[in-house]
DNA sequence: CGAACAAAAAGTCAGACTAATTAATCACAG
DNA sequence: CTGTGATTAATTAGTCTGACTTTTTGTTCG
């Protein structure tokens, strides 16, 4: 799924990344241009080319007459997308899913807060439209199609909070519902009481209680933490 | 600065970074990779790794037949330490700052919640000492060195909080910070009520008072958000 | 209006050469 | 004999060049 064939670059570039988020080539572990480009088939140029982007996303440095070596995960840019989905392709999925929850715990509110101050009228009619998609398809094993109305209606949250670093955790959080739901138990319908939540989520950014809407959503991610069992009950 | 001799794909990197950013070359523009090797003086083959890298970062999309094309700023990879710094280093500071600065609102919080319960007492003891060092500098227009002691406590809270998304956030707070001060009129002396609050939040974290040591990071984010009259006062 | 064709740009490859950095070697002084 | 400093050698990434391939788009012709 995300090794589209679209040139030799992306595909070398994927494998590699894949191995070391995957953890083999471990932190500090060196590996020589050249050998890589030999082992998986292509020339230096592509190589070198994924090498820099990976370098870019300080997952490796490369230096002369030593080689490219492995950084430790804690200077990762754990923000880009591609490591990201890395990563969630990888063995340390949970814990990345809990790392993702806890950030959105602690930003969804505050958007929401704010999206009750800025959200165009389109903005509050996509959010209500989201709302009843997500208590239509909420009863009845119909989890893809709730899933599709949630990602819509947390996403039309960030972007209407007018902040353009909220905005770019749609995808983030998108990452995580669908996670949340290809993980668990099949066949077992969402929590009534988060659906309800999100109703009223809407409704509140559409009076512009920005309180009640900061509240109500935290409400919702007080339930995602929970789930992880990162929360206490 | 920022631009280091090291190597022509950094330097490359960082002057067509920059001017992208900087909003010559506008969105919708289309760029040739050998025009562009051809103007900055380097071979196609460092042009082409520096436009893999731009590609990686969402600013700029290549295509077959058509060239490199700038990116709407909307894609762009704004979580980027390299784009956030250019974008600090260009027009849109300001705007950039208070971006920043409404995140840090939403997440410093629930990380000072959480260093609270994960804290080592090697933390707590950093995190008193931060403070304290604040308190040291606060008056008489020591502004450089309570900067330094600001920034660190932030760190320190943000790496105790023990989730690595928190954590990373420590370089772009810092970046505001600093921002903040060199932007603001010297000799001005900070806030004596922010000192106070940055030691009772170290305190709070010490007992492991979680709820008290949120709502004190809350108070001190709602004063630097008035500070850029995001907040009306 | 559709299909064949041509042009343009990025993508890929191969090889030669450069430069930086580390490791080994060797000479010399203590 | 030993430790230390400078010189040398080896290794690897960095850079450049030129040829060739592939994809996509625009054009032309049936």
């Amino acid at each position: 799924m995300s090794t589209g064939a679209r040139g030799q670059h992306a595909r070398v570039l994927d494998v590699l990344g894949l191995a070391i988020t995957a953890g083999e080539h471990p932190p500090g572990s060196v590996l020589r241009t050249d050998e890589l480009a030999e082992r998986l088939g292509v020339s230096r140029s592509v190589m070198r080319e994924a090498v820099r982007v990976l370098e870019s996303m300080c997952l490796v440095e490369s230096r002369r007459r030593v080689g490219v070596t492995v950084r430790p995960v804690e200077e990762w840019n754990v923000y880009d997308p591609q490591v990201i989905r890395w990563r969630l392709a990888g063995a340390d999925r949970p814990h990345q899913l809990r790392s993702l929850t806890v950030l959105r715990s602690a930003v969804e509110p505050v958007a929401a807060g704010l999206a009750a101050r800025n959200a165009t009228p389109e903005q509050c009619a996509e959010l209500t439209e989201c709302a009843l998609g997500m208590v239509a398809t909420s009863r009845g094993g119909q989890l893809e199609g709730y899933l599709v109305h949630d990602i819509a209606f947390h996403r039309v949250v960030l972007n209407a909070s007018g902040n353009e670093m909220f905005a770019h955790l749609g995808d983030l959080v998108a990452e995580v519902l669908a996670g949340r739901t290809h993980h668990r138990v099949m066949f077992e319908d969402p929590d009534p009481a988060a659906v309800t939540l999100h109703v009223q989520v809407a409704e509140a950014v559409r009076a512009g209680d920005a309180v009640r809407a900061e509240e109500l959503t935290r409400e919702i991610t007080v339930g995602a933490l929970r789930e992880l069992d990162i929360l206490a009950p």
